[in-house]
This record gives C-alpha cells, sequence and structure tokens, in this order.
DNA sequence: CCTTGACCTTCCCGTGACTGGAACCCCCAT
DNA sequence: ATGGGGGTTCCAGTCACGGGAAGGTCAAGG
C-alpha cells in the first residue's frame, strides 16, 4: 500500500504520516522507486496512533502507549498511569477553560452590544475597580 | 520605570513585555542608554493585556480589543461580538475536552492496573472489536 | 579606580504537532 | 509526447512565548 490508500484508510493526512515515521513512531518499507510500502502492522499502528492522539495523548504518551501495546510482558498498571496521568491533564485544562467561560459569559450577558460605547467587558478588562 | 520593574508589577515576564513590543502592541520609549521606559499608559495596556490573554483572549483578539478599549466611538456590540466569538471556541474545546474525559474515565475505570498484562485501554486504542 | 553583580540590550534557537508549498521524480493513459 | 495524478525531499510557518549567549550599563563596595 502506498501513503495515499494508507490516509485514505486510516484518516489520517499523508503529510502526518510522514511526520510520525520522521519522529520514528512507524517504519514503512521502501519500494524500490522509493515509495514508501506500508504492511498492515504499519496501518494498525497508525490506527492506534489516531485513537490515541483523538484523546488527547501527546506524541510522546503515544510512543510509550504504543511500545507498552508491543510488549506482551507489560503491566497494565503502566498504562493506567499513563492514562490517569492525561487525565488529569485534561480535567485541569477544562477547569481552566470552565473558569473562563464563567467570567467571560458573566461580561458578556453584562454587555449591551449595541452602538454605544459603553462596556462591561473592556470595563474589566481594563481594570475596572 | 524599566523593564523590570513593570515586570513586577504586571506580573508579566520581561520577555512577554519586550515580545508585545516586538509585534506593536505596545510602544514604550527609551533612554538614552538604549532602555526602555514605560509611562503609565504602557503598564496600563500591558495589564489589560496580561487580564484579557488570562481569558485565553489570542494575541490579535487583543489587539482587536485594544483597538476599540481606545476608540472613544466604539460600539459595545463589536467588543460583545469578538467576546461571543472567543466563548464560543472555549465552548468548544470544553466539549471536546469532556469527551476526551469520558472516554478516558472509563477506559481507567475498567482497567485493572495490576501487573497483568490486559488491558482494555490498550484494546480501545488497538481497535478492540 | 576597579570590580562585582544586577540590570538591560539584541539575536537566535527551540517548543508541539503538524500544515503549506516548492521543486522534483514516477507511472499510466491518451 | 504529454498530461495528470500519484509520490519524494526539504524549508518555512504556525502560536505565544522561553532559554540562553554575548555584550552594554549602572550603582555600590573595597
Amino acid at each position: 500500500m502506498n501513503i495515499g490508500d494508507v490516509a485514505t484508510q486510516t484518516g489520517l493526512p499523508a503529510k502526518t504520516i510522514r511526520y510520525y515515521e520522521d519522529i520514528g513512531l512507524i517504519k514503512p518499507l521502501r519500494d524500490e522507486n522509493g515509495y514508501r510500502r506500508f504492511r498492515e502492522q504499519d496501518v494498525h499502528k497508525l490506527n492506534f496512533l489516531g485513537r490515541a492522539r483523538a484523546l488527547g495523548f501527546t506524541i510522546e504518551d503515544c510512543r510509550t502507549l504504543l511500545a507498552l501495546y508491543e510488549d506482551e510482558t507489560r503491566a497494565s498498571a503502566d498504562v493506567k498511569k499513563v492514562a490517569r496521568a492525561h487525565l488529569a491533564q485534561i480535567e485541569a485544562k477544562i477547569s481552566d477553560l470552565n473558569a473562563m467561560r464563567d467570567t467571560l459569559g458573566h461580561l458578556i450577558d453584562a454587555c449591551a452590544g449595541d452602538d454605544r460605547p459603553d462596556c462591561p467587558i473592556l470595563q474589566d478588562l481594563g481594570g475596572k475597580p
């Protein structure tokens, strides 16, 4: 399989697939003409990576998870640890964003949104006291 | 005031302040020795920027908001529009993150986290069916 | 007077995870 | 032979800074 087919199958852009090879996540073979040739295992790995990335894992986490995935002697505790650390990051970010949403929501509600210049949003940003 | 004092007062790193000058958000004066000299208005702008950034506005949004802030003839509707667009982005991101948190949370709950290799997290990433 | 140390300056590189584009090669159909 | 649709590499840009080098400036202490 060439990169275009793999891109279609996995839903990943060809650029991304090349990037994943660059950083050593996958190692497709090469045809005589220099084209990448992907085996089933490569496609499988790429699907794995796509799902892990969709869950927000960093590339380095993906590298770790992939290594665990291929290690038959892994302990599930190691996987869980990575996942829990990532979950904590997600929750931290959610809580940051919730705070922003609340503040911004209140300011927006308080703003008339008409053609006059008075604006509680700008007043707040300007340090209103 | 020199940059260090301004950094202390505003809570922004000196690097960030220089960056904001680079991209034209502020225009401090210069002393004969080449040092930046910050007026009250510069400090005020920096505080404005710090608060806007803390609410997650992009630098370009900040530029727009600052321009509106300084425009006495603005319409609050323009401010509200920028804020609402940003709020929508925040809410979209929150909803993405919530989805990730839910999925990841379920997987983590299902994972024994012991020294055995069986792991629902990896099974899911591997395309478990 | 000299030195020390805390400032300040500019400049360049690196971050994460790609994306866009240029310049070029390869293969098949018309 | 030509056109189009693959593929390849490499370079630059994204966003909002942060780290660090190399060097100028200033006030205080020996």
